[in-house]
Order: C-alpha cells, then sequence, then structure tokens
DNA sequence: GCGACAG
DNA sequence: ATCTTGTCGC
C-alpha cells in the first residue's frame, strides 16, 4: 500500500516533468474532460472521460471505469485517489484527444503539482486544471462580470487563475496542468463555459460518469 | 502551535 | 464527492 510519503516523494520527483509552456497542436480538434464520481453509500467509484468535438462541443467518445478506492482523501494528494480509475478509462479510449480539461487543480498546489500536471505527465498530453473551490493562494479584486480574471499567488508565484466563467457565480480556478500555458489555459476555460459557470468538458464528464456508477450498481444485482 | 485543505 | 425541490434574489 502506499504511503502517505511515498505518494509525496512521487510529486517531488514528477513535478520536474511537467511543461508550463503552449506545446499543443497547431489545431485543437479534439477535447476531453475527466471526472471522478463517489457511490454515496460504497467504495464504489468511476473515473469518466468525455471526447468533444472542439468547435461544436458534441461528444465523440465517451470511456468509464467503475472500481473500488485505493487511496483516501487527503487534500494535496487528491491525485492519487482518482488517477486509477481515470487511466483505466483512458485506456478504453477509441482515439486520443489533443488537449484535456480535468477537474481539479494543477500548478495551483501546495507543491505545485495537482491532478492535472499527475495525470499531463502519465499520459503525456496538454492538460488544464479547471478546480471547482479554492485549494491555495491568495487572490483579490476579481471582477463580477464574466472573463474576470485576478492571478492566484503563493510565495510570490503566479500559480494559477481565479476566473469568473459567469456574471455573478463562484469562480472557477485555473492552472497549468501540462504542456500549456496560463495565459492558453484559462482563455479556453472561458470558452468551454458556454452557458454554464463549468466547462462543457467537466459537465459532460461528470454525467456520464453518474450513469456508469448506476450501470454498474444496478449490473452487481 | 493553530488553521486551512481540490474531490 | 455523495443529493435534490423549492425557493430566494438580481
Amino acid at each position: 500500500m502506499l504511503t502517505e510519503d511515498a505518494a509525496i516523494a512521487i510529486q517531488e520527483e514528477l513535478r520536474r516533468q511537467v511543461i508550463t509552456t503552449d506545446e499543443l497542436p497547431d489545431t485543437i480538434k479534439i477535447i476531453a474532460g475527466t471526472d471522478v464520481e463517489y457511490d454515496k453509500d460504497s467504495n464504489l467509484i468511476a473515473g469518466s472521460i468525455v471526447l468533444l468535438d472542439y468547435t461544436t462541443l458534441q461528444v465523440v467518445a465517451v470511456a468509464t471505469h467503475c472500481m473500488e478506492v485505493t487511496f483516501p482523501y487527503i487534500p494535496g494528494l487528491f491525485s492519487f485517489r482518482e488517477m486509477p480509475p481515470l487511466l483505466k478509462a483512458w485506456e478504453k479510449l477509441p482515439l486520443l484527444p489533443d488537449l484535456i480539461v480535468c477537474d481539479g487543480q494543477g500548478l495551483a498546489h501546495q507543491r505545485r503539482f495537482g491532478m492535472a500536471c499527475h495525470f499531463g505527465v502519465t499520459v503525456n498530453k496538454p492538460v488544464i486544471g479547471c478546480g471547482k473551490t479554492w485549494l491555495c493562494g491568495e487572490y483579490h479584486d476579481l471582477g463580477e462580470e464574466r472573463g474576470s480574471i485576478a492571478p492566484l499567488i503563493e510565495s510570490s508565484e503566479h500559480i494559477g487563475n481565479a476566473l469568473r466563467t459567469q456574471t455573478a457565480t463562484n469562480p472557477v480556478f485555473v492552472s497549468t496542468g501540462h504542456k500549456i500555458s496560463l495565459a492558453t489555459a484559462t482563455d479556453i476555460v472561458l470558452k468551454l463555459c458556454t452557458q454554464y459557470r463549468l466547462p462543457e468538458t467537466t459537465r459532460i464528464s461528470d454525467h456520464y460518469g453518474r450513469l456508469a456508477l448506476l450501470e454498474y450498481k444496478n449490473l452487481e444485482k
């Protein structure tokens, strides 16, 4: 069993592989969203990855994987809990995306290695971290209108952005996962929030993950 | 020492 | 995270 100390050592090792500049294809055709759902009354979790056409945001493919949790929830070690079902779902994809949006932080993390970085260096693809709630860093004076941005600062480092994706809603927290700059990541997340607070990638993967969990539970009985 | 803490 | 209708406010 992986201990907390061992997990932190892995983070320290892998963080050096993170690329914080744009290494994207010339044109993004397929964008992926990832999410993990938790069953209320068991240890079951479902990893979910959806592929969308980047221009139309229509679903191209869906892959899910249900399994039991293998690691506890520890803030700062979140990725070790969600990586296993996501990697299993990743293996089931019929094609690979040009870019991925993870639910959770990237560099906006205590040790600069959140979920989006871990997934990015593991599958070696560009990944954006987009968290629904604050984890670390300070931000001030975020405007109220859609598109407003306030830098997330920790130890004098610009680790991410608070981004208001719709007027009069709570912000999301965007940071580099891998092979993408913060500016590009922020721009893309805003574009993906066509109608709701969260990017379509996150909303749709959440939906299919929930379905997969229900199907799996019904199949067991 | 205390508090804060992605999903 | 898990869950869910009605309700409040701009």
